[in-house]
DNA sequence: AACAACCTCAACCGCATCAGA
DNA sequence: GTCTGATGCGGTTGAGGTTGT
């Protein structure tokens, strides 16, 4: 694609911000669904399917864009989701996967049934990064002051602390499935390969 | 009791990519 | 090959709840 082209989609792009801007601000619902809304997206979702979400959201009568209803049925009223409670498994899994992939949420939500990218994103930002970063600082920590001879107690506890961790992460689930990224697609044909 | 600070999570936004005409 | 609408993804925001002072 040339650089015109490219500057060509950009300006359509804009376009379409700017009139899905005008339409959000003219009709368009916005913020929390109510049970009333839910009901009527489940409902139109039974019979025809999920997907092209702006027949969908224009059939249930909902004065919500395509996006936003997509988002809901994801997020929300799509069966089997599983809510709350991440368990010391999944957390596990979670270290890992995102230690393997990064920020590449769905493909992380993918190894794990009935959570969504959304929800762990959220428990990412909100539990597990600041568990990484107390982790990482407890790590340099006791690396500086490895000159000592004698490790203090509270030296030793901090280790203890490492260590169960550490062992937290030993928890049984199958590596075969979990890293088998065949499936994936030609961009993590590479990991399946490498694993 | 009142207020501020912090936390959580649902929802939105902007952009990239896909798919069909 | 190009255009355009639909879809998917990750980052960000903000309302509401909780905790601390």
């Amino acid at each position: 694609m040339t650089e015109e082209d490219s500057v060509k989609r950009k300006v359509k792009q804009v376009e379409g911000d700017i009139n899905e801007a005008e339409n959000v601000r003219n009709r368009v619902n916005k913020g929390a669904w109510t049970a009333e809304e839910d009901q009527k997206l489940a409902e139109v979702i039974a019979i025809h399917g999920a997907k092209r979400w702006k027949t969908i959201a224009a059939k249930a009568g909902l004065n919500r864009c395509g996006k936003s209803c997509r988002l809901r049925w994801l997020n929300y009223l799509r069966p089997n989701i599983k809510r709350g409670n991440i368990s010391d498994q999944e957390e596990d899994l979670i270290l890992r996967l995102h230690k393997l992939l990064g920020n590449r949420w769905s493909l992380i939500a993918g190894r794990l049934p009935g959570r969504t990218d959304n929800e762990i994103k959220n428990y990412w930002n909100s539990h597990l990064s600041k568990k990484m970063n107390q982790h990482s600082e407890k790590e340099s920590d006791i690396l500086k002051r490895k000159g000592c001879k004698r490790k203090v107690d509270t030296e030793l506890r901090e280790e203890e602390t490492s260590q169960e961790f550490e062992s937290s992460s030993n928890l049984e689930f199958d590596v075969d499935n979990l890293f088998d990224f065949s499936n994936e697609g030609p961009d993590l044909e590479w990991m399946s390969k490498f694993l």
